[in-house]
Order: C-alpha cells, then structure tokens, then sequence
DNA sequence: CTGTTAGCGCGTTCAA
DNA sequence: TTGAACGCGCTAACAG
C-alpha cells in the first residue's frame, strides 16, 4: 500500500507487475539487462499506476538534483529577465530546472543565496555584477561547478557581454559621422559595466587626440538621464552616449522639450536596445546585448561543468551596433541650443 | 570521513562533538530537549566543520522541499517577470525557494511542467492564461496545493487583476470627457484577459445607450497597434481603447504620424501601465495592473495552503486608473482627420 | 536527556 | 537475468 496518501512508490509497481522493486528501477531507466517480457509489464504496470520516480529520491540517491541555481540581482531588470529566460529554455531542453534567486542587489544576499541555492542544485550560474573581485574569487570556490555572468574568476567558465568593443563601436559611428565633442553619461561608478564602459572611452580617446570626451556621472534610468540634459546641452558636445537606453530616453525626451533637435543639434546614442528603443521619436540607435544568448550560453556552460568537461576560456559576446535615427551628422549649428559651438572645455569627473 | 570530496555530514559533527548523531539533529533544529552545553559543542562542531544539513536529504524524510514551482507562459513578458519578481522575494522572506519554469506559450507545456515542477516542490503557482476550463479544473486536481495568477476553479485560491472593473474605469474617464464613439482594440480572441474586457464593454454599452464602441481585432504589440491607425482613423470614433499600452503606443505613434492630434483628435487609453508609459509624447493614460503585488499575494495564498489553511476566495486586486496626457476631452473636430464626426456605424467581430 | 533503530524512496552493488 | 540487501543523509519514533 502507497506510504503516502498521495504518492505511490516503486513497491506499489513491483507488487503489480510481479516483480522486485531492483526490476522496475531497471526497466524505467532504460537498463539493457532486463528482459524484454518483463519491461513490457513493468512499463504497463506503472502507466495504470501513474507511477513517476520520485525526483528528491533520486537526487539523495544519485547525488545531482537535475536542477541549476540562478542568482539575479534584479528579477525587475530586463537584462536579468532575458538572461534567465534564455537560460531557462536552454536548461529545460536539456531536462534540466532553474531555481532561481533575487538578491535585491545586495551583495551580502547575492553571497548567502550562491550558498544556500547551490547545496540544493547541481550548480549556480551567477550574475554578481557589483562584487567585489576578491570577494568573487573567494565565493566561487566553495560553489563549483559554477557559471560566471558578466565576470570572470580562474578557472571559471563565463559568458561576457563584451562592453567594450560595442562602446566602441559607437564611438566609431559618432567619429564617422564627424562629431568630435562628446559626453557620456556614466552609470553607477564601481560596476563592471561602468567600468569597461570607461576603458573603451579612455582606449578611444588616446587613439583620437581631436576628440573630446567629457563624463558626467549621470545614473541608470530614465529620470536620471532626463536631468543631465541640461549638463548635456551647456557642455558644447554635439554627441551624448548614455550608459543605456533608459538614460538616453530620458535625455532625449528632456532635450527634445528644451528645443534641442535630435539629431541635428545632437546625436544620442544607448545601450542594451531595449524592445521600446525602435519606438522612440527618432527610433534610438543603440548596442544590443544579446541577453537571452548569453542565458543560454551560460547554460551551454554549465552543461559541460556537469558532463565533467574542463572550463573553457570565457565567452565574449558582442554586442551588434543598431544605428536608428538619433544619430547623424555633425550640423552646422553643432553644439546645441545654448551653447556655442566647437570644442567645448571638458571637466573629467570619477 | 566524510562521504562525498564536497560534502560533510552529520555524523562528522556527531564524532568530532562527541555526541550520537541524533544529539547533533535535535541540537540543530532547535530541539529543546537537548542539554544547552550539549547544544554548544554541536554548533561549535558544526561551525568549525561548516556543515549544514543536506536540504536533499530532509527533504525526502519531512517530505517537504522548501520550494514551490511557478509556471508562467513567457518569462519574456513583462507581467509575469514583475509577478515573478514579487513572488520571489515573498517567498524568499519566508525561507522558501522557487523553481520557474517557462511554458512558450504552450498549453501542453504548460500541462506537463505544472506536473513534473510539482514533484520536486511543495505546491505550484500557476499562470496559465491560454488553458481551457476544463483541462484548467482537470489539471490542478493533481496538482494541491496549487494556486492559480489570473485564472480560477473550484476550491483553489487565486489571485486576480480585476480587469473587468479597470476597463470599465477607464470607460467612465472617456465617457465622462464627453466621448461617445469609441474603438477597442482587442487582443488575443480567446484570452481570459481580452475576455474580460469584452464583458465590462459590452456591460457598459448596455448601460450607457448614448455611446457606441466599436471592437476592431488587433493584438497585443506595438506593431499590432500600428496597424490598426487607419482603421481606428476612419471609423470616426474619438477614443481608443487599446487592449495594452504596446498596441497603444504603436496605434499612438501610427495616428500621430498620419497627422492625428492626441488627444485633440482621439484620446487613446492602454493598459498595464508598463514603465515606458509615462514617457510617450504625451504621457500615455493607462490602468496599472499591480503585478509584482499579484506575485507576492499569490506566495501569501500557497503560504497559507502549506500551513494547512482552507483555501479562501479569490483574491481581486484592482488596477488604478492612470489618467495621464493622451485623453482629454471630445474636440470641436471629433472624429479625427479622416473621418466624419458624429455617430458611426458599428460593426461587431469576434 | 541521550543513543539506537527504523524508515523516507530510490539506484546499485552482490549473489543466486 | 533477477532478487535481496545496502546505503544516500537525515528526522523521528523508540528505548534506556
């Protein structure tokens, strides 16, 4: 008799079909040393039953869950959302499930919930991006097998978006187009996206001495980049690059409301191209981060650590230049409503 | 020693506390029945050690798993990742963990992951607009203690978006501004959401004799709303109702760009209140759906189910009505550039 | 208050 | 080829 009141146990299907309980393990995992005959009844028996294998069983058992840990930092952001449905997709072709994990952006939880999420599943795939790198190469070791997102440590296999070559990909666009006085609007100063952000600029600007680039630290959202405007437009600069699409939405919109035409009087480009960029009035042109990719890569990744393959170097996804409509050429009237034109004096924040 | 190269287990604490391994769980779990010095050297020995117990292990023997399954359609969607994110951190706060899974949209996905989830969890929330009734009100027979996002059936809890009630509140707001032809924009035909909305139309135009509305198909994204200008153009109402704020900003950017005046020419409404919304030129007027709190109620009803609770009502929450800048009151000019004012005929699709 | 023992449901040796 | 017995790591009865 089933122990449980809801679930009936590989006993239950033995006593039906005849057989030892060692019979039906067997014949349900496909074990070739089984005589046909007997597979035949043990598969019928545990269709009438509706006999499954208990997973969590299974897992003591077997050691491995058939599951992954995904620790996010914000179940809110697109970037994370798309990350964790590609690799959701991917890991459920594989049979394999996702628990996932918001850590509110606090590094403490992202810590803690690494630990308590991996002890019970076969693996963490972790978007840590403002960790410290010491704090990260620490963690990482009591969570083999692990994925890096965004981050590398030793001997960890990672998928990267790579951040720096689409800046510069960018900044290529807005160098061809004739623009000379930039600013860019940087996010929160200590992340890896910031940071590599600032490479490619500071990369840029020692390979291009007739070309000024100003930061002004600015934020990650909309509001944030709608009150740089006026930073923006007294600056001189004919081209803004905001840290995302957020950002230059707000600046285009705050812009737009002072009279700055867009992109005659400047050109505004983003990042992440976000699925309303193409909607923008110009559509947006931006870079965009193949987030869902990098999920399913991050998976692909995972898969091998479980199959016991050997880390492989980091992957480094990059990202595609989209060139919309707020961009263009450096105009005659270059520098913007309310301020003259040329090259401006830059002021460099950290 | 220690079993596994990883893993340390209680019986490593028992020896180096010096205690019988029972000693060690009782200590552990708070038992109060164990001597206080007992209870230190069992912690000091399993801190030392850093073992905590194996969450696999307890599961199979309390029977519960500490995780719940949620099932959305499309981890894509904006809605069930701000359901998801509020489901998460509630059920985080409660020591629970969660295992997504992502249907795409399938029914038949949608049924078999809602089963196989289940048995490695406590319960499942279900999100599964597309689902019949009646395989709905089959499936989570199997499926206790299951609670459902948007969706009911006999002796399960739910939680709902009333949206019923948020569009016949944005009906009111166009009603009151003096409209008395209106358009709506339906989405998906069979959806409960779409459906719901037909219902506080089809009660509202039953109450209010003086207005037609007018359904047009269209769909459920930008492009669909895009689409659908010319038709909304010539059929000469003042209003529309589109079934999102995507078909809204797609219909919002076709008829301005034809020369439509919003909301002078038409007032356009969307729903969701998705966080570009408030960003259109002018601000999109919108009813909110509050999705991460649908999340975090739909933990609070499985919180309760797991504690042995009898399941409650269904749970409504009610969207807010965001009155922003593309309604206003019937123009002179009513009925939009191409068309003319007044009254015109209807048609009715399905 | 503590230790010994019996399962939780399964996969997998070991004999037969 | 099949069955009996063991153990995965832990909690909860049962004795002492």
């Amino acid at each position: 008799m089933p122990r449980g009141p809801k679930g009936v146990t590989i006993n239950d299907v033995a006593a039906r079909a005849g057989v030892s309980l060692s019979t039906v393990s067997r014949a349900l995992n496909g074990n070739p040393t089984v005589d046909p005959a007997l597979v035949a009844r043990v598969q019928q028996a545990a269709a009438e039953l509706e006999y499954t294998a208990s997973p969590v069983a299974r897992s003591l058992v077997l050691g491995r869950t058939q599951t992954v840990a995904v620790v996010v930092p914000d179940l809110g952001n697109p970037t994370f959302q798309a990350i964790l449905r590609g690799l959701s997709r991917a890991a459920a072709a594989d049979d394999y499930h996702v628990l996932v994990a918001d850590s509110a952006e606090s590094v403490d939880e992202e810590r803690a919930l690494a630990a308590t999420t991996r002890r019970r599943t076969d693996g963490v795939i972790l978007c840590a991006p403002r960790m410290p790198q010491a704090e990260l190469d620490r963690l990482v070791g009591g969570l083999r097998p692990v994925v890096l997102v965004n981050r590398s440590s030793d001997d960890v296999p990672a998928v990267r978006a790579d951040y720096r070559s689409a800046l510069t990909d960018e900044l290529d666009l807005l160098y061809a187009l004739g623009h000379r006085s930039m600013v860019f609007l940087s996010g929160v100063a200590r992340s890896v996206a910031n940071t590599s952000r600032l490479e490619a600029i500071a990369a840029f600007a020692a390979s291009h001495p007739d070309v000024a680039i100003e930061e002004l630290p600015c934020g990650v959202d909309f509001d944030a980049g709608a009150a740089s405007a006026d930073a923006v437009i007294s600056s001189g600069a004919t081209a803004a690059l905001a840290f995302n699409d957020l950002v230059a939405m707000g600046l285009l919109s705050a812009v737009q409301a002072a009279g700055c035409r867009v992109p005659d009087d400047l050109s505004v480009v983003g990042f992440d191209d976000i699925p309303f960029a193409r909607y923008t009035s110009p559509p947006l042109t931006t870079a965009t981060v193949p987030a869902a990719q990098l999920g399913a890569q991050a998976w692909a990744r995972m898969r091998g650590l479980l199959e016991g393959e050997a880390p492989r170097d980091p992957l480094w996804l990059r990202p595609e230049l989209v060139a919309r409509g707020t961009t263009g050429p450096r105009g005659p009237a270059a520098g913007g409503v309310a301020a003259d034109s040329g090259d401006a004096e830059t002021n460099e924040f950290d």
